[in-house]
DNA sequence: TTAATTACGGATGAATAATATCCGTAATTA
DNA sequence: TAATTACGGATATTATTCATCCGTAATTAA
């Protein structure tokens, strides 16, 4: 069980557009060179985040990406679902289904009871990422940060962007 | 993100051995052949519950497995971190480390800020799992199982035990 | 003592998913 | 018109999961 790296990435990248003047974007390319990450891969996963509303692509000279709404109404949810899909970790095969006690006629009723408490521990996983926007993560990181990297940072985005 | 088909093996297994008469083992064959699920590749997720001490397995004929514990001492997350691990579902690449505007002589501090968060989510996964045990399992299924079903069950496998 | 049965662990192969790159298209700007 | 950018499809590479096979040691019953 491991999440793709490109959730990583992904966060990364709306943490940093955060700190975008009004209306600004930073291409992928741009973004991709911040992080030391290859910038044709992480461009899919800046897609997703633009297919699920959470940012917008503009194209053409000076285009590049902005976040979609405020850093108080995106979560890290929203970002994790965009890159890697809204199903739960645990799938279940059913295979209570080959026990071969089972009548033949056997209708369904509930979905199996262990797949259940799999996805219950699912839902308190995501109710944790829902519970963190990335206005609370700027918080954090304006916190954690030494502000001269914080503020060469964003100079040395906005003069890319 | 997917947990191995081997974790859902794992549960209903234990979920069965939990039904079993005092000292009483199955075999890895007569799982295999009760799930539905291939015996050999079985038999590694019954061996990584056996090398964490959640079951005993013991050698020859009429060996097999059965629970090392009682089943309100085993949670779902000790069967889950058996065979899937205890590392988190996301890990951190560091790649905050490639912002080419860090100073040179940067020393690490704590770790990243998304990653906490990420941590923290995960934490809130296991978390749930580690709150429900085995012994609620069986009340649950008592309730979900049709009575005749599992009776039936019980003798299918206790007879090849 | 022998033969059968079982867990256990290592080695290996097959299938699937993640990672990464490449290229063509359309839109936008200078 | 030329340069730049997002976007989407196709494809290659790598890692992980899934699965099987086989030899060893322990245990039991005949």
């Amino acid at each position: 069980m491991n999440l793709k790296n490109q959730v990583e990435w992904a966060l990364h990248c709306c943490s940093v557009m955060m700190g975008l003047p009004q209306g600004a974007t930073l291409p992928a390319k741009v973004l991709a060179e911040f992080h030391g990450v290859p910038k044709e891969y992480l461009s899919k996963a800046l897609q997703s985040l633009s297919q699920q509303g959470i940012v917008i692509g503009t194209l053409g000279p000076n285009g590049g990406y902005r976040l979609a709404k405020s850093p108080d109404e995106i979560t890290f949810l929203d970002i994790v679902e965009a890159v890697e899909g809204k199903r739960s970790g645990f799938s279940c095969a059913e295979i209570r289904g080959n026990n071969p006690c089972l009548p033949k006629k056997h209708k369904a009723g509930k979905p199996c009871t262990i797949a259940r408490y799999m996805w219950q521990a699912d839902e308190a996983w995501r109710t944790s990422l829902r519970g963190v926007t990335l206005a609370e993560l700027g918080r954090q990181l304006a916190e954690d940060v030494p502000a001269e990297v914080l503020s060469k940072s964003h100079e040395w985005l906005v003069a890319r962007g």
